[in-house]
DNA sequence: GGATTTCGCTCGTCTCTAAGG
DNA sequence: GCCTTAGAGACGAGCGAAATC
């Protein structure tokens, strides 16, 4: 009777096996996988070499317990949030470079935002960056005292948090004053109430109409489906006797819905009506091609995980606010105003 | 000089916070937490009571070493896949059914399957779905002898795994169907090549056409946008003199990229041409509101997390195929077809 | 003596055996 | 037989200190 079974089939490598491979200590094979110095490179390259041969891949539940940080980020996201499908890949990249790995822990109809940060937790995350959370001000307060905590996409306040958002105002201001350059005097806004942050877009389009001296022209929409929600306002245009000659979204899938039920109704884009968008998701979709303001996800990748990096070192406590880029691309559903 | 901190704000508490706290045994709250027997309901009562009270939540990197398995299931998939976005709730949904944690792990042009793969098998996932994954089948053969798998929305063939996806060739059979019992004669088909699985939908088509004795229309389309491809198909339609009277498309995004381009050049859908889509993701949209082929992802998660469940507890081990519902659902984009 | 390698303890939890109330 | 505790050895890697060439 064997009191020790041989490394079958179904046991993973350890650092040990790789060790014993060579004839070295196990200890050293951990040096050199750590990349720390005081390893040849001619053993290092054995190890290497011997890792691969026996399918050696470290054992992250074991350096997690055992390292002082567990060098992972946490990421909250829903899945249905569509800007996702962009800030993640740009997320992996850039805590890569910072030395980090990423969990991602999603939401959804089926599970809450506290669940997935408590999966995060359970991880023991060295910090976490939550992608339009929904959690409370007072919710995230009690865990940011723990937890280095950045929300993205969404501007908290009172809240000990890095904060990366977009430069909404900037954004939209952007888009309705080159509409009046284009001539467009009668130019409407249609204000999402339930997105995060709509609330600053819209600031953006008050502040340009004042400058311009032009009339406020909101059109107030709620609801789910964000894209019905464009369809919705665009009956309510339609309906209102006359349209306005442009129209900016405060996001594309809402200009998506406002530029497909015109069409279907034979009001013309840009012809009839200029149309803007906010995000370049579907807009930059070279079927669509809308104009719209682009925010990158790249630049909201990096400075949250910069900055939560900076958190993680103790480097920062306090809320701090970044407002990344957003202007306007200019594309094909915008044009002069029609002729009346 | 105290030779031992005292628990700071900085350190996660553990098991043995939990138990010093109400006084009882280390073990006891272990127990407790695996809800094993032999703890009175009292004294659970207590030690959860205790552990909500100083915020513990159990440390997953040690249960996950010391345990024989970890109870894990990794899943990959990629970010701008948009099933994904229903897929991966039903499937954190049905592991948690089945007493499993989800990791996930993104694909983008970012981040290779091989990489998102590499991260499961440094967690130890007892087993891992790859939904629509790339990589190749040699490659796959290889992972499957140490690692359970599920292939998802993917049918792979000559590898030892689980493969779950949708029955497409019934789903557009009936699609086809039923166009035909509207009267249609002229029912052409979209395929896109580059999707995994588009030969059996091709398939449920060709099927029917015969059956129908009517004749072969297959406009073949490849391209990364997906809805650009579809308004390139609306394209290549619309130069070829006259118009089919119904057209079925191999998903809802190439449905959409046709519809909206036709609708753009004054075609009426369903009046001048009746459309059906595949998958009933942005379908259902009610703004869009097309005729299209349901798949049902929390029939697909559940098959395919019951599998990969059996595959774990060692009860299979050869290839096995599940073909989830495809069923028609009839909505606004189809009609009789146009008098001509 | 500096470069290279090894020792020995530790992280938080599981799991097992033995024994106490 | 119920509930509870004691004690100890894993799991796989990290890391400070000591040993070796």
């Amino acid at each position: 009777m064997p009191n020790k079974q041989p490394p079958s089939d179904q046991r993973h490598a350890t650092m040990a096996d790789v060790a014993a491979h060579i004839g070295v200590s196990r200890q050293l094979v951990g040096l050199a996988f750590r990349h720390a110095p005081g390893v040849s490179a001619e053993t290092a390259a054995k190890i290497f070499q011997a890792a691969e041969e026996i399918g050696y891949q470290p054992n992250l539940a074991a350096q997690a317990l055992r390292r002082e940080g567990t060098k992972y980020i946490g990421v909250t996201y829903h899945t249905s949030h569509s800007s996702s499908e962009e800030l993640l890949p740009a997320i992996y990249k850039a805590a890569e470079t910072h030395g980090f790995k990423v969990i991602l822990s999603a939401t959804s109809s089926l599970r809450s935002d506290q669940e997935a940060l408590n999966e995060i937790i359970g991880h023991r995350c060295d910090g976490a960056i939550l992608i339009s959370s929904t959690l409370p001000n007072s919710r995230l307060q009690k865990i940011a005292k723990s937890l280095p905590l950045v929300s993205l996409s969404r501007r908290i306040e009172g809240v000990n948090c890095g904060v990366v958002a977009s430069h909404g105002e900037h954004g939209v201001y952007e888009a309705v004053q080159y509409l009046a350059s284009l001539g467009h005097k009668a130019i409407a806004y249609v204000d999402t109430v339930e997105m995060f942050d709509h609330e600053y877009r819209l600031q953006g389009y008050q502040d340009a109409i004042r400058e311009l001296n032009l009339e406020n022209w909101i059109a107030t929409i709620s609801g789910d489906y964000i894209e019905s929600a464009g369809a919705q306002a665009a009956e309510q245009f339609m309906s209102q006797g006359e349209l306005p000659t442009a129209i900016v979204c405060a996001n594309d899938q809402v200009a998506l819905g406002l530029v497909y039920t015109f069409q279907k109704s034979g009001i013309k884009v840009p012809g009839d009506v200029s149309i803007v968008g906010y995000d370049d998701t579907i807009a930059r979709n070279p079927f669509l091609d809308f104009t719209t303001v682009h925010q990158d996800a790249k630049e909201l990748a990096e400075a949250a995980v910069a900055d939560l990096a900076d958190r993680i070192a103790g480097k920062k406590k306090l809320a701090e606010l970044y407002l990344t880029s957003a202007n306007l691309v200019v594309r094909s559903s915008t044009s002069v105003p029609r002729l009346n």
